[in-house]
RNA sequence: GGCCCCAUCGUCUAAUGGUUAGGACACCGCCCUUUCACGGCGGCAAUAGGGGUUCGAAUCCCCUUGGGGUCACCA
């Protein structure tokens, strides 16, 4: 343990939106500095000038409070080491950048964009490993002074000498080694001044006291380029946990080709937060037992490092469904209210008033058959407006011949009800189907039929009792005139 | 192609040398319900292959195969 205090740190690209991918790590990060008692960091690391984004950071930062991964210290919540924008250490980064230099862990190099392209061309025809062929590095301090002084552009590259073992002991993988031969000799800062990630990410997790490194596997392949920095700057490396990661259903890595993966898609399209959590955490990580449904405090309490497994995840979106299914279900009442009356808001019914007590009730009634709070009004349009069709199908097996007279009957037994419950539908019905010597079937689904337009749904009494006496009648009898078999 | 990672039902996963290889989602069937769901019960379905080590291997080792990631003045 470098430290007492974990602190980790999510430090995304702000390049318009929050991945699922980055979603989970953003939790994984979370629940290890909440389960161990540490600071969550978020870090902006912005030093691609070319991948600038208006708005992506606000974006970033709203969705993160949407799912309720709230940082610790960050843009907005300045800690003791910020700033946290990497476009705003560029002084830092260079005063270590040079640091290297001086130790000759780095150089100058003045090559142009079109020598490296052919370079790379050349090696790749060889079937070589695209490298840099280190020119540069026999430049006297003469030669470089003078390019320098002469305005020449530069970048600033790390000084891999080949040969040489490199280890990375992963929390999640083990020991992992690679060869210095394979790595190359990355550039540290780039010609605009700017440094790339691999110096701004070392540079930043050491001065920001971060412990443990949890990021996506796509990292894994120059963490040695990172280790190296650790040992050329004199400083104590991190633990490195890489994560698995998150797959299209052709396993490959999730992306945008294959379906949704911002963030953003997802709560547009009425997943709940809890259930994007639960369903992002179990990716990848699992308590050992046979638990699936967790809220984020469970979570916290639950997660190991440890328990996080190798393989990459398939990013299924049934079992998504089936959570989110969970997850309502478990939501206080008030909660769904709030969810309906915004559905409301956004539908075409907006301009129709509907009581909370009212609503309340369709709650009650539809909550076993909703996904997603928009299917109140997707699966049950007949609470919000009388049936502006008939299901054909159910027409055809469930309207008889006799269903008009029957459905008349029925109608001027409930007109002489009085505040009718639902027992008093119940009994109304039997004695009109027991008086015309018919099955209580005849009536029922006629019944529902004509006050819903379709075959599924609640218990027809329960609708009964919610629309009302008036509103019954009033659509039996338009069921009458409309439905013709 | 080089380097690296990975490998249990279709999918998410449990089993860290001894289990009839367990659960969940999805799917199918039955029950409940004169509807649709929910719920209950049941079913289908996996250790990639080959060698070792061991009394005993999904589990440890090696090889093969397969999949993936990565090889930028992007992160």
């Amino acid at each position: 343990m470098i430290s007492d205090n974990v602190r980790v740190r999510f430090a995304p690209s702000p390049t318009g939106y929050l991945h699922v991918g980055g979603l989970r790590t953003a939790l994984y990060n979370y629940l290890f500095a909440k389960a161990n008692n540490g600071t969550f960091v978020l870090r902006i690391e912005d030093t691609d000038q070319n991948r600038y984004v208006e708005g992506a950071v606000e974006n970033l930062i709203n969705t993160l409070n949407w799912v309720g991964l709230s940082y610790d210290e960050g843009p907005e919540k300045e800690g003791n080491y910020g700033p946290y924008f990497q476009s705003q250490r560029l002084d830092i980064y260079k005063k270590y950048a040079l640091e290297l230099v001086e130790k000759g862990k780095a150089y100058y190099a003045f090559d142009t964009p079109e020598r490296l392209q052919e370079l790379r061309e050349k090696q790749i025809a060889e079937k070589l490993q695209p490298k840099y062929d280190k020119a540069d590095l026999d430049l006297s301090p003469e030669e470089v002074k003078q390019k320098l002084d002469n305005g020449e552009p530069y970048v600033i590259r790390l000084n891999v000498v080949p040969g040489l073992r490199v280890t990375v002991n992963d929390k999640i993988r083990g020991l992992v080694e690679f060869s210095t031969d394979t790595v190359d000799d990355q550039i540290l800062i780039k010609s605009d001044g700017y440094p790339t990630y691999h110096l701004a990410n070392v540079v930043d997790d050491h001065l920001m006291k971060i412990t443990h490194v949890i990021r996506g596997e796509e990292w894994l392949p120059s963490t040695p380029k990172h280790v190296l920095l650790y040992d050329y700057l004199g400083w104590e490396k991190p633990e490195f946990a890489h994560l698995p990661l998150l797959l299209n259903p052709d396993k490959s890595k999730l992306s945008k080709r294959q379906g949704d993966v911002a963030v953003e898609d997802y709560k547009a399209k009425g997943y709940l937060k809890e259930a994007l959590i639960n369903f992002v955490a179990l990716l990848g990580w699992n308590a050992g037992d046979e638990k699936e449904f967790y809220q984020l405090e469970e979570l916290i309490s639950s997660f190991s490092l440890e328990r996080v497994h190798k393989a990459g995840a398939v990013f299924n979106l049934e079992k998504l469904d089936w959570l989110n299914f969970e997850h309502l279900r478990n939501k206080p009442e008030n909660e769904v209210l709030e969810m309906l009356k915004s559905e409301l808001k956004a539908s075409v019914y907006s301009d129709k008033e509907f009581t909370d007590e009212y609503l309340l009730k369709v709650i009650e009634a539809m909550r076993e058959r909703v996904n997603f709070a928009k299917d109140f009004i997707n699966n049950s349009p007949y609470f919000f407006e009388e049936p502006t069709s008939y299901d054909e199908t159910v027409v055809s097996k469930r309207w008889k011949e006799d269903s008009p007279v029957l459905l008349k009957k029925l109608s001027d037994e409930f007109e002489a009800l009085d505040n009718p419950t639902k027992e008093d539908y119940e009994t109304a019905l039997k004695k009109v189907a027991e008086s015309e010597s018919a099955g209580v079937g005849k009536l029922i689904h006629p019944l529902r039929l004509a006050v819903s337009g379709v075959g599924g749904g609640p218990g027809v009494y329960d609708i009964l009792v919610i629309i009302g006496k008036e509103k019954t009648i009033s659509r039996i009898n338009k069921a009458i005139a409309e439905i013709k078999p």
